[in-house]
RNA sequence: GCCUCCUUAGCUCAAUUGGUUAGAGCAACUGACUCUUAAUCAGUAGGUUGUCGGUUCGAUUCCGACAGGGGGCACCA
């Protein structure tokens, strides 16, 4: 992309100067609006003859316009939506000359009341406007026509996904289904966080720079303090943190932000997103699950506010279906998947269509054999239960069943939503595992993590028993509106530079 | 990291088996038009076809490298 003044920026920037020189500012201060595009359109009365009383000021970006001589049509488009203008010269006088020094992308403001043209399209009969920004690069917006079934047809848009996402400001701009999904975005979050706050949680921050990093297993970004001089790692998860805070009283904390794994990018994963993780002491996962349970209803009612989503978001009942895992993957494998030795393991694998089998370990095959005979399969929100100790090194055993432990995966669409435990609380069955850990990352294991001597120190001094949750933000949206990619619900996802 | 496809005007897209001057719609510019709405009508301008190199009398087209992107795979317990 060439900044060089071509033709059409050049067309702009005269204008520009034309304005200046008939004494318009065309970078003003500010503008009083009284009405949003919105509210604008719903004080036009039905009878197409009557002008509303009230005088509307609004301002946005001009989005179309429609020049006939004495008389011109535009249209202006705001966060709340679109209004027609409507210019004549016998009512604006000498002002009327300075349309020809508009151009679509310009951001105005007009003043004027509210009528329906004789299409009975709600319009702001213009008394008056002013510049507000002069647009000097001509932003993509496409032609829209509105279909006999009043569905609106855009021609010739802005779709080139690369632009689409280098250039967010412009896609914001001329999509406006862009907007609303970054509207139902927050709307989302700010649900959740109401919901956490109104059960008495504490919305905390913890470092996103770590001396060490864990809670999860993934591959960190490394940084460099330089008045420290020591290597730091963006954080791949909050639990640690989130967990002291549980020792020291906070007794529910949560905290919504970014993790980084320096892992692929595809349409489900983006080096940076958005983690919610939330910490309840003296509850287990049985708690948890109804408290992830209401979550994602109240998330989804929010999402389903918002007119473009209504339709979208999935229609699911409470309770939510629940699966032990290992009756299910029993059930599918026709065996018992515990009883099965490492080499029986990559046979089954093999045989459901588990890729290079004979290369993984005893806990990935396992997990591989479970999404393939199970999770996949899974539409509507569904809780799997009991995870094999083998595949849950966080969480604690299960009463009556050792082999299992209390830990549960929120699965819907064949995705995961959400991951919980009852969370080890025991220092000394932690300190194991680290030291665990800490073999596999002499042997090269890069996802292991190493011991963290703060954290055991915490937990020595008395954690008491916790439910915790961590649900990824960005695919959770993802299946409330349907959206595909990850890509298409990050305001600025990860490029390479231009 | 691997496979594969793509990159042509500000935007969205064409261009015959390799052929001479690379087209169109929208946007832009000039003009006409006082209820239009993908406004209409007449005219004008706008391009190093991603970059570099090669084959050829001739390359948007064929070949190679590079850059960016899309899709898929791997990775992501």
């Amino acid at each position: 992309m060439s900044d060089d003044p071509n033709f059409v920026l050049a067309a702009r920037r005269e204008k520009l100067d034309a304005l200046r020189a008939a004494g318009v500012e065309p970078f003003a201060y500010s503008f009083a609006r009284t009405h949003s595009a919105h509210e604008a359109v719903a004080l036009a009365a039905d009878d197409p003859a009557a002008e509303s009383v009230e005088v509307v000021r609004v301002a946005g970006r001009i989005a179309s316009m429609r020049a006939h001589g004495k008389t011109t049509f535009a249209h202006l488009v705001d966060g709340s939506g679109r209004v027609q203008l409507y210019f004549r010269r016998d009512e604006i006088g000498d002002a009327y000359t300075l349309l020809d020094l508009l151009d679509i992308g310009d951001v105005i403001g007009v003043t004027g009341v509210m009528f329906r043209t004789r299409s009975g399209e709600p319009t702001v009969r213009a008394s008056g406007f002013e510049v507000l920004a002069k647009s000097l690069r001509p932003l993509p917006f496409g032609k829209e026509e509105t279909a006999e079934d009043g569905s609106v047809i855009r021609h010739s848009g802005f779709s080139d996904p690369e632009q689409r996402f280098r250039q967010r400001y412009a896609d914001l701009a001329v999509n406006p289904e862009v907007r609303a999904t970054f509207v139902a975005r927050a709307r989302m979050t700010s649900a959740i966080r109401s919901f956490l706050d109104a059960r008495g949680y504490l919305e905390v921050e913890t470092p996103v720079l770590q001396p060490l990093y864990g809670g999860a297993a993934a591959r960190p970004f490394t940084t460099r303090h330089n008045a420290l001089d020591m290597s730091l790692f963006l954080r791949i998860a909050d639990e640690l943190y989130l967990k002291r805070l549980i020792v020291g009283g906070l007794e529910r904390v949560y905290e919504i932000g970014h993790d980084f794994r320096n892992e692929g990018i595809d349409r489900t994963h983006n080096p940076e997103f958005t983690m919610l993780e939330f910490y309840e002491a003296y509850a287990d996962y049985e708690v948890m699950m109804d408290i992830v349970e209401r979550l994602i209803v109240v998330a989804a009612d929010a999402v389903r506010a918002i007119p473009q989503y209504t339709d979208a978001v999935p229609t699911f009942t409470t309770p939510f279906a629940r699966k032990e895992w290992l009756a299910s993957v029993n059930t599918g494998l026709g065996e018992d998947i515990l009883a099965l030795d490492h080499v029986a393991l990559i046979q089954r694998a093999r045989r459901i269509g588990v890729q290079r089998a004979e290369t993984m370990s005893r806990p990935k095959l396992m997990d591989e054999i479970f999404q393939e005979l199970v999770e996949s399969r899974i539409v509507d929100p569904t809780f799997v239960i009991d995870y094999p100790v083998e595949l849950s090194p966080l969480a604690k055993p299960k009463r009556g069943d050792p082999r299992l432990t209390e830990r549960f995966e929120l699965f819907a669409n064949g995705r995961e939503l959400s991951n919980a435990f009852s969370e080890l609380n025991d220092p000394i069955d932690q300190r194991e595992r680290f030291e665990a850990q800490a073999r596999l990352r002499a042997e090269g294991d890069e996802e292991a993590v190493g011991v963290d001597e703060d954290y055991l120190r915490a937990m020595e001094y008395g954690m008491p028993p916790t439910g915790g949750v961590g649900i990824g933000l960005d695919r959770l949206l993802m299946y409330l509106t349907g959206i595909q990619h990850i890509r298409d619900v990050i305001l600025f996802p990860t490029l390479r530079p231009e």
